[in-house]
DNA sequence: CTTAGGG
DNA sequence: CCCTAAG
C-alpha cells in the first residue's frame, strides 16, 4: 500500500536566485546595450548558466546543518494519514536551489521529521512572489482529474498567504516551495517516479501526494485553505548566483549537474520501456544540444549516449508544456543598479540592500548604459510525481533534474515594462522607455518558449499530446525499489541457489549532493557566473556535452564478491559470453549497481584472472574452482561463437 | 538499448 | 570502471 503511493511534484516555478551581475569590470563588460535583443541574450545567458550547476537543496527554518543522523529517507506518511490527507491537513515541504556546499541534504532532515505523521497534502508557495494566478491546473493532470481540478481550481491564492516577512534573512529570497497534495487518484505503479510537466501521471485509484513548486501562478491548492501551513515560511537559506570579479574564465557554468548512471536500471525493464517511449516523444526542442534528427536512429543512439553522463539527458524525460504557462509564470525580478561606486566591495553591498520587494526596479546610471541586475528567475511549473517511499535523495534529484531540464529548454527571455510585453526587439532601451532617468519604470524579465522552435514544428499544438503514451517517467529511487524487485523477481531467478547480493545504491555515494558537499566552499554562490558574452549564451545550451565535466563522478569501486562471481560464471555457463544483458537479469537482477557492461568486464578479468598465476591476483581471491570452471566456459563458448560464425559464412 | 572491445 | 563504435 504505502508502496503505492507517490508523491507528485508540481513545480510552478522554481525560484533561481538573484543573479546579481558581479564586479565593476564584469559590469563594464556586460552592460546591457541599449538593444532589446542583446538584452535578452544576455538574460538568456544567465539562465543557461543556470542550467548548469544547480543543487536542489532543503530548506531547514532557520537552522542550517543540522546532524544528518535521520537517514535519508522520504517521510511517509502511512495510510490512515493518506486517508485523512484528503480531508484538511497539510504537510510542507520546502526545497531550494542550494549552494553545492552550504546546504546540504540534512537540511531537509528536521523539517521532514516533523512532518513524518502528516498528511500528505503540502502546499507550498513561493514567499517572495505571491503572485496570485491560476494556473488551471486540469492541463496538468488531464481529463481524469476533473475532481481534483475542481479541488484546485479555486484556490490559487495561496500567495497571499505568505508572509514576506519570512525574507528577511538576508539570503532566504528565493525559496522553493513544495506542495504536497492529495489526490483520490494514485498512479498506476509502485516504486516508480514519474516525471511529466504536463500530464503528470495515469493513476488508479489511490491517494497520492503532489508536490508542488510555486512561482508565479499559484495552482492545484487543495480544497481546503487549512491545509496551507504557514510555518513553512521559516526563512531559508538559499543560494546566490553572483558574479565573479574575474569573468575571463568562465567555466563550469555548462556544466551540467551529475546525475545518478544508476538511473538507469538495466535489468528494469519498466524503465527501460518507458524510457524508450520517452524518447521518441520527446520533441527535438527539448535538446537543443542535440542536432540530430530524432528519427535518424543512428544519431539517436548518439544522442542517448552522449546524454548518458549528463543530467541534461534527463531533459528529454520531461514533458513540457510550453504552452501551459505563459510569461507571466515566468518572470524574474530584475534590479537596475544604481550609479556604481566604483569599489571593488560594491558588489556585496548592493547585495545586502535587495530591493524591497522582488519586482521593482530602480534605475539609475551614470552613464548611458543602464545596468540592471536579475534579482531572480522563476522557472515554469513542473510536474515530479514520486513514491512516497521514494528517498530525499531521490527527491531532490527529481527535482533537480526537473528545474534542470526545463532551464536547459529552449527558452527565450521576454522583457517586460511595466507588467507590459516589449515586442519591438528593434527598439532601444531608450525608445522603450528603459532608461536611467525612467525611475518609475519595471523592468521584468520572463522566460517564454522560443517560438522559434515553437513555430518550426508543425505540431505546435501538440507537442507533448496528453493521450500519447504515458507522459511519465519513472525512475528507481531509493532502496525500496530494490526491495520490491527481489519480490516479484521472475521464477527463473530462484535457480540460482546463491544469494545474490541486493545492494542499494547509496544516495550519500551517489547523489551529486553528497559528492559535491564535499570539497565545495561555503560560498553560497551557486553559479560562478561568467562573463555575459555572446559566446557563452552559444556555449551553454549546445556544448554542454562536451565535457563531462567534473560532475560526473566514478562509480564507486565495488569489487565482486565470491559470491556474485559464482552467480556469474554459473549464469554464464548456461547462457553464454554473449549475452550479458540476460545473464544481468538471471542473475543480478536485484543487484542495481551491476550493469550488463559490468558483468562483461568482470567475466573479462576473470578470464584473465584464471589465466595468470596465483601470485599475480589480487583481491579477494578466487577460489580456483570457480577460476577454473570460467576458462572452461569462455572455451566452451568461445567455441561455440566460432561455430556460429562458421555457419553464417 | 546491447554488445564488444579498447582504455 | 569508463567510453564508444556498432548493431
Amino acid at each position: 500500500m504505502v508502496l503505492n503511493r507517490r508523491l507528485e511534484y508540481g513545480f510552478n516555478g522554481y525560484q533561481v536566485p538573484a543573479m546579481p551581475r558581479g564586479t565593476r569590470s564584469a559590469r563594464r563588460r556586460n552592460s546591457i546595450k541599449k538593444n532589446g535583443e542583446d538584452n535578452k541574450m544576455h538574460a538568456f545567458d544567465l539562465l543557461a548558466t543556470l542550467a548548469g550547476k544547480l543543487l536542489v537543496g532543503n530548506s531547514s527554518s532557520s537552522s542550517s546543518s543540522n546532524s544528518s543522523t535521520k537517514k535519508d529517507q522520504f517521510p511517509v506518511t502511512d495510510s490512515t494519514g493518506i486517508e485523512e490527507g484528503c480531508h484538511n491537513q497539510c504537510k510542507q515541504l520546502e526545497l531550494q536551489l542550494c549552494d553545492q556546499g552550504s546546504c546540504g541534504r540534512s537540511m531537509l532532515d528536521s523539517q521532514l521529521e516533523s512532518q513524518q505523521h502528516e498528511d500528505p497534502k503540502l502546499s507550498l508557495e513561493d514567499i517572495q512572489h505571491p503572485v496570485i494566478g491560476s494556473t488551471d491546473c486540469s492541463e496538468r493532470l488531464g481529463t481524469d482529474e476533473d475532481k481534483r481540478n475542481d479541488e484546485t481550481s479555486g484556490h490559487a491564492v495561496l500567495g497571499t498567504l505568505m508572509s514576506t516577512d519570512s525574507k528577511l534573512e538576508d539570503d532566504t529570497q528565493n525559496e522553493i516551495k513544495v506542495e504536497q497534495l492529495y489526490s483520490e487518484k494514485p498512479p498506476n505503479d509502485n516504486g516508480a517516479v514519474m516525471y511529466s510537466l504536463r500530464e503528470p501521471v495515469v493513476w488508479d485509484a489511490k491517494p497520492l501526494t503532489q508536490v508542488s513548486l510555486e512561482s508565479g501562478a499559484a495552482a492545484s491548492f487543495p480544497e481546503n485553505k487549512d491545509c496551507i501551513s504557514l510555518d513553512c515560511l521559516s526563512p531559508a537559506r538559499n543560494v546566490e548566483v553572483v558574479g565573479r570579479d574575474d569573468d575571463e574564465k568562465s567555466s563550469g557554468c555548462t556544466h551540467p549537474i551529475p546525475i545518478k548512471k544508476s538511473f538507469r536500471h538495466i535489468g528494469d525493464r519498466r524503465i527501460r520501456k518507458v524510457w524508450a517511449s520517452r524518447h521518441w516523444k520527446v520533441h527535438p526542442r527539448t535538446g537543443v544540444n542535440f542536432k540530430a534528427d530524432y528519427k535518424d536512429k543512428s544519431s539517436y543512439y548518439k544522442r542517448q549516449r552522449s546524454q548518458r553522463n549528463y543530467p541534461f539527458k534527463k531533459r528529454k524525460i520531461f514533458d513540457i508544456d510550453f504552452e501551459s504557462y505563459s510569461d507571466k509564470e515566468i518572470s524574474s525580478n530584475a534590479t537596475v543598479y544604481p550609479p556604481e561606486n566604483h569599489t571593488d566591495g560594491d558588489v556585496s553591498a548592493k547585495r545586502k540592500s535587495p530591493p524591497a520587494s522582488g519586482q521593482h526596479l530602480s534605475y539609475q546610471s551614470t552613464d548611458s548604459h543602464v545596468k540592471l541586475r536579475i534579482e531572480s528567475f522563476t522557472v515554469p511549473e513542473l510536474f515530479i510525481e514520486i513514491p512516497e517511499t521514494a528517498t530525499i535523495g531521490s527527491l531532490k534529484r527529481a527535482v533537480m533534474e526537473a528545474v534542470s531540464g526545463v532551464l536547459g529548454s529552449e527558452l527565450r527571455v521576454g522583457v517586460l515594462l511595466q507588467g507590459k510585453k516589449v515586442g519591438d526587439d528593434s527598439k532601444t532601451l531608450l525608445q522603450t522607455g528603459i532608461s536611467h532617468d525612467n525611475q518609475l519604470s519595471s523592468l521584468g524579465f520572463a522566460l517564454e518558449p522560443d517560438p522559434l522552435y515553437t513555430s518550426a514544428s508543425p505540431k505546435v499544438s501538440s507537442l507533448f499530446p496528453c493521450d500519447v503514451s504515458q507522459p511519465l517517467i519513472r525512475y528507481p529511487t531509493g532502496p525500496n525499489d530494490s526491495q520490491e524487485r527481489t519480490h516479484d523477481t521472475l521464477p527463473e531467478h530462484q535457480e540460482m541457489n546463491l544469494p545474490i547480493v541486493v545492494e542499494n545504491d547509496c544516495d550519500l555515494a551517489t547523489s551529486p549532493v553528497g559528492v559535491l558537499k564535499k570539497g565545495s566552499t561555503q560560498s553560497k554562490a551557486l553559479i560562478p557566473v561568467s562573463s555575459m558574452n555572446v559566446e557563452a549564451l552559444a556555449v551553454v545550451p549546445v556544448h554542454r556535452k562536451s565535457k563531462r565535466s567534473e560532475f560526473a563522478q566514478r562509480r564507486i569501486r565495488r569489487p565482486f564478491s565470491v559470491t556474485e562471481v559464482e552467480a556469474l560464471v554459473q549464469a554464464v555457463e548456461k547462457l553464454g559470453t554473449g549475452r550479458w544483458r540476460d545473464v544481468k537479469l538471471r542473475a543480478f537482477d536485484s543487484a542495481k549497481h551491476r550493469t550488463y557492461v559490468d558483468l562483461k568486464d568482470k567475466w573479462k578479468t576473470l578470464v584473465h584472472t584464471a589465466r595468470i598465476s596465483p601470485q599475480q591476483r589480487r583481491g579477494e581471491p578466487v577460489p580456483q574452482e570457480l577460476l577454473d570452471r570460467v576458462l572452461t566456459a569462455h572455451a566452451y563458448w568461445s567455441q561455440h561463437q566460432a561455430k556460429q560464425q562458421l555457419k553464417h559464412i
